[in-house]
DNA sequence: AGCCCCAGTTGATCTGCGTCAAGGCATGGC
DNA sequence: GCCATGCCTTGACGCAGATCAACTGGGGCT
């Protein structure tokens, strides 16, 4: 399956990501000018884009496929502390290394910004600031709310959760009714999963298995998912059955 | 115990806190603005500041004592998702709702500032929002770090992994030696401790009672602890041994 | 003083998840 | 075809931490 399955030209103009990314409010001049310092890098799954500690020499959005941040202490045990998704951005501003390793998980293409460029032009853009700092409190919100997955919840609905997330963001993309049936494939192996949630891969598989058995999920193959009902879903994870979508 | 023990006379001039926060680098004409829309409130221990799901009037700082962020489920697990210590910003310019209950942890001093013109200045004045995307990302990395304690480590390193941060941040108030011996007071009850650290509270003590009995930390009475060697407990809690103290 | 109340400690027991181990089922190379 | 390899599943067992419960000690009431 190639990642760059759209008809891409390469040009802002046609990006599929646009209206979600960083850049999502320029202007024509404003994309002209990141036209001049951008590059595009592709990534097989399973490629490592950026070692934790590495200086970088590059910020940049995901254009397709999926990439993961992961911590790893000395003995191996290793935590997933993000999930960058297209239009995702990599990076920090202001400072060189990266605290994490970021690592292809599916085939993935980023668009790549010089480090300095990208900084004077942030420099004299405020909206673009202003944009970054928008998704960067999304991640951090994000980030808590897996605190309470990883501090509060049990291995069952951890996996609920994990699948919810995964429903909602593809539904976003493709939208389905949201309360009725949904189908995806999940983009992670049992053992990414694990690694997402504080797990082993056996408790994975094991949690997988049991939802399975109880109906609330269907499994064709190992990754093909479908949810019949997404409201027992959410209840399985913890959540208000409704997940915020009635507000 | 007051909480405004130091001389401080409601003027940002005397700030005790104003070089780490979002107004660090503000200039003489933009520190008059803030101080036309800034007002001070206190909260007790244990009272809350804002609920969950509120609108928020305001955004802020702390200037004295210790708030946290917790997130809490239908049937009442609750999980501490951040630690506000003096300086750090509490609110979200650009949305209305908070996503956490934020609770004075010991008596707090607030200074907030009415949300809309503090909005209108900030897109007025790029390098508040600079500063305030360095401290979104600075939280953004410290929850991250936390998602590895909480899914990877044992009660026993959760435990020192607490005890290392509460540490360093007091180091960093009063130099001792970073890697000599280091005292402070526990501004945390063991329960407080247990939602952080996504233990219960009998955990939590039996973990304490242990580095006691070890010789890792010296306890009088129940909040008052001494760490002779900072190395020793920074091993302990699964971190590198210097903690990127030599880099 | 006498009392209560709250935070913390400690013990006994239970259990969810980790660990270790044995297969199953695709895919790809020879 | 045959075997190797990667990903996943399932079972048996043990242990870290949760749960339930009793107790301690200090600080603030009347």
């Amino acid at each position: 399956m190639s990642v760059q399955s759209q008809a891409f030209t390469g040009n802002c103009s046609d990006c599929p990501v646009r209206h979600r990314a960083v850049c999502a409010h320029c202007e024509i001049d404003e994309l002209d000018e990141l036209e001049s310092i951008k590059y595009y890098r592709t990534f097989e799954a399973g490629q490592t884009i950026i070692w934790s500690g590495d200086k970088m020499a590059f910020v940049g959005s995901v254009i397709a496929g999926i990439a993961s941040l992961t911590q790893t202490m000395e003995d191996g045990r290793t935590q997933m502390v993000g999930l960058l998704l297209p239009s995702d951005f990599v990076g920090r501003p202001g400072r060189d290394g990266s605290a994490y390793d970021v690592t292809a998980t599916t085939d993935v293409v980023m668009c790549c910004f010089r480090k300095k460029p990208f900084e004077q032009l942030m420099a004299r853009t405020p909206h673009i600031a202003h944009r970054l700092l928008q998704m960067t409190l999304d991640e951090l919100d994000a980030a808590r709310e897996w605190m309470l997955v990883l501090g509060r919840k049990t291995a069952r609905e951890k996996i609920a959760s994990l699948l919810s997330i995964i429903a909602r963001r593809d539904a976003s993309l493709s939208p389905n009714g949201p309360s009725g049936a949904m189908v995806f494939d999940l983009p992670l192996t049992r053992e990414a999963m694990a690694d997402y949630l504080g797990l082993t891969l056996e408790t994975v598989s094991r949690q997988m298995s049991a939802l399975k058995r109880d109906g609330v999920i269907l499994l064709e193959g190992k990754r093909h998912v479908t949810v019949p009902d997404m409201g027992r879903l959410m209840e399985e994870a913890g959540d208000d059955s409704d997940g915020g979508l009635m507000a």
